[in-house]
DNA sequence: CGTTCCCTTGAGTAGTTTCAATACTTGTGG
DNA sequence: CCACAAGTATTGAAACTACTCAAGGGAACG
């Protein structure tokens, strides 16, 4: 459960574990799960990249991205049809839980159903955090506040580098991420190659000056709540509750 | 509970209303909750609009808006610190149910946990819908889109007229809830009025033909989950499940 | 070694913000 | 009832930001 496993006892990682039935690889691309489909299963990335996408009038849109541990549609237990898509950023590897069985054991086990619930509570405040940038930052900025989003989940679950990580990224991606045009993403990335803020060449990432990107994308990460003033190690640690 | 309470038995409903053990009279702009506070109970709207707002570097923003019979903020019971503040927007009425009260409820009606988890995954759809809409829709189109969520959502807890709504809403919070300014706020809303789209007066909303201004939004309300392809009778009557 | 996908650049246009200034409303006290 | 104050709404002009259309360049993969 990547992020949250430190919140598991062992047996609990167990149970977890013992609720993914079936694997499996999926290719660039493919939309795991269509808005409006009913599903009988839930979803869990083990390897690779996955966003949650949307089909505005005339371009798709980019509204989340997930990394391995993450719950994907967890959300699609309690709503049954999405409103959005599910699709696979890059090849990745994922694990499918069956709705019977999450729903006996979330009646069998209170702690871990509120962690579950609090994975899509998360998904929420980072969606608001996105509505927040959309309204108050310019793309270059909005740009560079994914990239600093991007890697400190990465970095949760250790898979970036300390000084840039990589991905499947085009930046058609960044253009449907910021909501932008793939031609003005192309300028604002040489504006931050040329301002020596951040490279980004193919879905790789270098940076030099974390701190000076942090501060120029007006990043805080605590809308993550893995660290800072919104922490969850109170109420969501093994001993604290329930 | 607003529109939720066609999936409530009258048993439950009455469970739910029990829960509320204190309830208050706010002014305009009191903020109810602010990020990162520990709290203790969760809030239900009774009478009056709530907004859920974050500070920006430099202005507020508006990040969702309710309308009486929603749950403000459930999510405070699974996240303790909420990454935002709880606004009122005019005089409302609010009422109060204790965590703890939530948690030996929710643990013995596994129906009504799954209702209120519910309730919180509807405001991750609709912030959804918010940022495909900052991606895709001129400011203009934004309002317009932003009136016709309010009004469906004040249809469904019978509070709209048929020729539009009233509210406390100044042109500024249209700014900040459009991540706009308020001086081009005020010019779009002339351009709506003078297209005849709808006409806005100090929180007074009137439109003629909701057709058109549906249509110029391209507001699809499905995302409400109240009716249409998403809509969540089948899982959430109280004959379907649990 | 060529095809395909992705990235890059230029020029013109549309949309939005900012600053500065002016009116309208609503409520209050004289 | 009028005058004033405070908040709210409106307008103009200039600057900035981002988009569109059109064309060219480069890297990766077979």
């Amino acid at each position: 459960m990547g992020r949250l496993r430190q919140a598991l006892t062992h047996r609990e990682a167990g149970v977890v574990e013992s609720l993914i039935t079936r694997t499996e690889h999926v290719e660039d691309g493919r939309v795991l799960l269509r808005r409006g489909t009913t599903v009988e299963h839930s979803t869990i990335l083990i390897e690779g990249y996955i966003l949650r996408t949307m089909q505005g009038s005339d371009k798709r849109h980019i509204l989340a991205t997930h990394v391995p541990g993450d719950f994907i549609d967890m959300h699609a237990f309690a709503l049954k049809r999405l409103d959005h898509d599910i699709t696979a950023l890059g090849p990745a590897l994922v694990g499918y839980a069956r709705h019977e069985d999450l729903r006996i054991m979330m009646e069998q086990e209170p702690h871990l159903a509120r962690l579950f619930w609090f994975s899509t509570l998360l998904d929420a405040a980072i969606h608001r955090t996105w509505i927040l940038k959309m309204g108050e930052l310019r793309v270059d900025q909005r740009i560079a506040h994914f990239i600093c989003e991007m890697w400190a989940k990465l970095d949760m679950v250790g898979l970036a580098r300390a000084d840039g990580f990589n991905s499947p990224l085009r930046q058609s991606d960044l253009a449907e991420i910021t909501g932008s045009t793939p031609i003005h993403v192309n300028r604002m990335l040489r504006d931050l190659r040329e301002a020596a803020l951040v490279e980004f060449r193919r879905g790789r990432v270098h940076c030099r000056d974390r701190g000076r990107l942090v501060q120029f994308a007006r990043f805080d990460p605590s809308y993550l709540y893995g660290a800072g003033d919104l922490a969850m190690h109170d109420q969501l640690s093994v001993t604290a509750i329930s």
